[in-house]
DNA sequence: TCTGGGGTCCTAGGACCC
DNA sequence: TCTGGGGTCCTAGGACCC
C-alpha cells in the first residue's frame, strides 16, 4: 500500500487570505463561534505563541502589541473552498478519501505510470495552489499513520518543498519517527501522550518499539493498531465511500447566558429545525432524539446545572415539525428555573434510511402533504439562504445569538457579497 | 466580560436471559 | 466458609479526531 496525505496549511487562515491578500505575512487567527477560541493560526501567529484552541481573551493584547488580526469564522467560505480543493484532487488522483474539511488521503498504488511520486505530488501541490489559492503539504508512506507523520515533517521542513516521501529511502521512516514526539502521532491524544511519556515513551520511534502487552493494557486495541501502522503494517485502508452518518448534532453556546425559558426554547427551535434539515439532506430518518442544556461551566461562582434526556421518535422521522415538537417538549421537561443557561443542543440518534425500516410495522413517517411541505422548505432555504423560511416563534434579536464581530463576507456563496475588482 | 462544534469508536458495567 | 457459568443487549463515559 502507498498513501499520500494532502493537508491544507493553516486552512481557515489560508481561505481568508485568498480574498484578503493584504493578510499575507501578518499574524492571523480565525476564532470559533462567539469569537471564543483561536481555531486556526497563521505561521506568524504560531510564532507569537498562540496555541490551538486558546481563548481569545488571553491573546487579545496581541492585537494592539503585535498587529494580530482576529477574524470570526466564516464556514460558508471554508466549506466552499474545501470543495474546490477536493475536486482538484479528485481530478488528478484515481482514488480519494476526503477525511476532513482540509485533508484527503490519496491511493498511490494504482499509479504505476508515475515514476517519481514526490515529483508528481509537487506538481499536484502547485496545481491546487494555482487553481484554488490554497497551499497544501503532502506526506507519502506505506500506512495512513505514517503518511500523517510524513505530512507533519513536510510542513516543517523548508527544503522538502511541501512534499515528503518516506517510501523512497529505507532509513527515512526511522529517522522521521525519531523526529516526531509521541503526542504528535495520529491517534495519540493528550491523555495517552502523558501516559506514554510517563512510561519513558517519548518519540514515535519509542512507541513503534513499545511492548505490545503494555500498549494493549494502556490504550487497548486502538493503541495497538496505531503501533502496527507505525511499524509499517497498514491497518486502515482508503475509505472512498462515505459511511452513513450515525448521529446529527446541532448545539451552540449562547452569546450571553439567559435564565429565560422562552429564549432557550427559541434557540432549541432553531437547532432542532437545522438538525432535521441536515437529516433530510442525508436522506435519513431518526428513531430517537436527545436534548441537553447546561449553565456556563467557567463561571464556577454561579449555580451549575447540566442535564440531558432522550425520547424515542416513533415512527422514525425527518419531519421538522415532529422533531421540533419532541425537542421542545423534552427541553421543557428538563427545565429548572433559577439558573443562567449558556448552552443547549439536540442530538438525533438511531438514524436509519427509511427504505431499511420494517415495512408494515409502522405507519408512514409523515403524510405526503407534510413531506411535500418539507421539500418546499428545503428548496427555499437552499435557494434563499438558511432561515429564509422557518417555523414561527423564532426570535431574531435574542441574546443567545452568537457573537461574530469580525466575519469576512461570504465571498463565494452569496451574490450580494461577491468581491468586485477595480482596475 | 471573555473559554467552539460535530463527529467516531471502544470499553466497562449493569440488566436480563437460560 | 460458602453463594454457576455463559451469553446478549444497552448505556454511559472516556478516549480520540478535525
Amino acid at each position: 500500500m502507498k498513501f499520500a496525505l494532502v493537508d491544507c496549511n493553516n486552512f481557515y487562515v489560508s481561505c481568508e487570505r485568498v480574498f484578503r491578500p493584504d493578510l499575507n505575512g501578518l499574524p492571523v487567527v480565525v476564532l470559533s463561534n462567539n469569537d471564543g477560541c483561536a481555531v486556526a493560526r497563521s505561521n506568524e501567529a504560531k510564532a507569537l505563541g498562540v496555541a490551538m484552541g486558546q481563548p481569545f481573551f488571553e491573546i487579545k493584547h496581541l492585537v494592539e502589541s503585535h498587529g494580530l488580526v482576529a477574524l470570526s469564522s466564516n464556514y460558508a467560505l471554508y466549506g466552499d473552498i474545501s470543495n474546490r480543493v477536493m475536486s482538484v484532487l479528485a481530478d488528478e488522483a484515481p482514488q480519494v478519501e476526503v477525511y476532513s474539511i482540509d485533508e484527503s488521503f490519496l491511493d498511490l498504488d494504482n499509479m504505476v505510470s508515475v515514476q517519481d511520486l514526490a515529483g508528481w505530488c509537487r506538481q499536484l501541490r502547485r496545481r491546487v495552489r494555482l487553481w484554488t489559492g490554497i497551499p497544501v503539504s503532502i506526506g507519502i508512506a506505506n500506512t495512513k499513520t505514517l503518511a500523517k507523520v510524513a505530512n507533519r515533517l513536510a510542513k516543517k521542513s523548508a527544503k522538502a518543498d511541501g512534499v515528503l516521501d518516506l517510501t523512497s529511502r529505507s532509513d527515512w521512516v526511522e529517522m522521521a519517527l525519531r523526529r516526531t514526539e509521541v503526542g504528535d502521532v495520529w491517534g495519540i491524544g493528550n491523555r495517552w501522550s502523558k501516559v506514554c511519556v510517563g512510561a519513558g515513551i517519548v518519540t514515535a520511534f519509542d512507541l513503534s518499539r513499545a511492548n505490545p502487552g503494555w500498549i494493549r493494557k494502556a490504550m487497548g486495541n486502538v493503541g495497538l493498531r496505531t503501533v502496527m501502522e507505525l511499524q509499517g503494517t497498514a491497518v486502515y485502508s482508503l475509505e472512498t465511500e462515505p459511511a452513513d452518518r450515525k448521529t446529527v448534532c446541532v448545539s451552540r453556546s449562547f452569546g450571553s447566558a439567559t435564565a429565560s425559558m422562552e429564549e432557550v426554547r427559541g434557540a432549541m427551535l432553531e437547532y432542532a429545525s437545522r438538525a432535521a434539515a441536515k437529516l433530510r439532506h442525508d436522506g435519513m430518518v431518526a428513531a430517537g432524539l436527545q436534548v441537553f442544556v447546561s449553565t456556563d461551566r467557567f463561571r464556577s461562582e454561579d449555580p451549575q446545572r447540566a442535564v440531558s434526556g432522550s425520547v424515542k421518535l416513533s415512527p422514525a422521522t425527518a419531519d421538522t415539525t415532529s422533531i421540533v415538537r419532541a425537542a421542545v417538549q423534552l427541553l421543557e421537561r428538563l427545565w429548572a428555573d433559577g439558573y443562567r443557561y449558556r448552552k443547549t443542543g439536540v442530538l438525533l440518534i438511531d438514524l436509519v434510511r427509511p427504505e431499511d425500516l420494517p415495512r408494515d410495522l409502522f405507519p408512514a413517517a409523515s403524510s405526503p402533504r407534510q413531506a411535500r411541505l418539507m421539500t418546499a422548505l428545503d428548496a427555499a432555504n437552499d435557494r434563499f439562504g438558511r432561515g429564509a423560511l422557518h417555523l414561527g416563534l423564532s426570535a431574531p434579536a435574542a441574546a443567545w445569538r452568537m457573537r461574530r464581530e469580525a466575519k469576512t463576507p461570504s465571498w463565494t456563496t452569496n451574490w450580494r457579497e461577491i468581491p468586485t475588482v477595480t482596475a
